[in-house]
DNA sequence: GTGACTTTGTGCGTTCGTTCACAATGGGGT
DNA sequence: ACCCCATTGTGAACGAACGCACAAAGTCAC
């Protein structure tokens, strides 16, 4: 019926999917290979890669091995080679477009940011509710209000959604854009977004990574567990 | 000998550590807390306070019993002292301060960003190397030159640095710090930094994020997974 | 006071992720 | 042609995290 029941071996391993851990380290490689091979770097073994990516190198191995094996005994990995697979599995060797909404100091970051065209993602609008924003200028895109939000998202074909808006705005923003057809969305607003099932959401928070930083902090200096706590009363 | 050992019962089941999953979770716990607190809530159920931090309830009660039994049976948590215990333990209740290094558009950003001074810390330098943006007012605060940099983090005593830098100064940036006594670092520069024993280093990358969102988009389209893929030649 | 009801806190089985350690395997030297 | 060496790819052991399901424990009505 299904030919990968006849056939399994001749499929990657990943057909039925990589590990969610393995994706999130995957662009991390591919950074550390696409540094090496401008260092003119051809070949490179797990265990200077794993260095180079700060994990260890069995890790790295078998992340890899999710992907197929594309290692040589006795050699190592070819960077090039190796750089075009994980983007081919990231989904990096097509364009995707993005839509930028809310054009504060965090959205005009965002828009200025040189790490998403090179990795094939083009910001196709930048929208605000603020008509004093309306018409600017920002990184060579203007401001277009968020009235067209439906409209660019589906002309431009915009299929993730970044959401720098105020936290009163993103779950509203974010309804809008999963209606007009959107089904990926990079929230940064620190808010817990709902959405339907079938469409993803991944979660920036500034203060959350401070705030574990802060209870690390504190364990270094002798923190609370330190001391004898009373009971509730 | 350690009175641990003698009476362990009375020492909060924190002492010897909350998971990472845990503490990683309690800044989304708080935030949903401080939303019910200011709309006037006093008391949660472990249901309700785990559908507004997006998490299934079971887990939310296991978070909360890491930190002590804090709870009621057949009532559910008081809000203000929750907020409390968490915020203590979580090492916000005293105060953090924090540098941040590079003041591009995103270091920008960080410097404006409310979240931060409503958690306790406190952003007491900015700094570039840039001398054409040194001395512009951002903020409420005067931008500094990196050259000050040991001098800022010894005076005032931060604790943790923001870097914003681009990637090619980010790992010079870190030993400075490092040497002048920050024992945490927030990294939003794309480079794996190296730090020696006993430093933390947290890493917030946004086209990584992006990258792992094209990933599972490219997924639900029917990606290289359903393809016949050839074998390494 | 008592009993019905609600909700916490947790023991347990399961799943997911990491690490070790080594057999398998390709390259290169002789 | 053969053997040695370096390095991959992975089986298996371990550990962390998740979620179910329920006993324990408190509240509230009467």
């Amino acid at each position: 019926m299904n030919p990968r029941q006849t056939n399994a071996k001749a499929f990657k391993d990943s057909a039925k999917g990589i590990p969610e851990a393995t994706v999130a380290r995957l662009p991390v490689y591919l950074r550390a290979l696409q540094g090496l091979k401008e260092r003119g770097v051809e070949t490179v073994s797990s265990e200077e890669l794993a260095a180079a990516a700060g994990v260890n190198s069995a890790k790295l191995r078998k992340d890899l091995s999710h992907l197929g094996s594309y290692g040589t005994r006795g050699v190592g990995y070819e960077v090039e080679y190796l750089v075009y697979q994980i983007s081919r599995e990231l989904g990096l060797t097509q364009d995707w477009v993005v839509a930028i909404i809310g054009v504060g100091n965090l959205g005009r970051a965002l828009a200025g940011y040189g790490g998403f065209a090179s990795r094939g993602f083009r910001v196709a609008g930048l929208l605000d509710a603020d008509a004093s924003i309306v018409g600017q200028r920002i990184a060579g895109l203007a401001v277009e209000h968020t009235d067209k939000l439906e409209t660019i998202i589906k002309d431009q074909g915009v299929s993730i959604a970044v959401i720098a808006t105020p936290a009163a705005a993103a779950q509203t923003v974010c309804d809008r854009v999963v209606a007009a057809g959107v089904t990926s969305v990079l929230n940064f607003a620190p808010v817990v977004l709902n959405v339907p099932e079938g469409v993803d959401v991944r979660k920036v928070d500034l203060s959350i990574e401070l705030q574990i930083l802060a209870f690390h902090e504190q364990r270094k200096a002798g923190g609370p567990h330190e001391e004898y706590i009373e009971v509730h009363p």
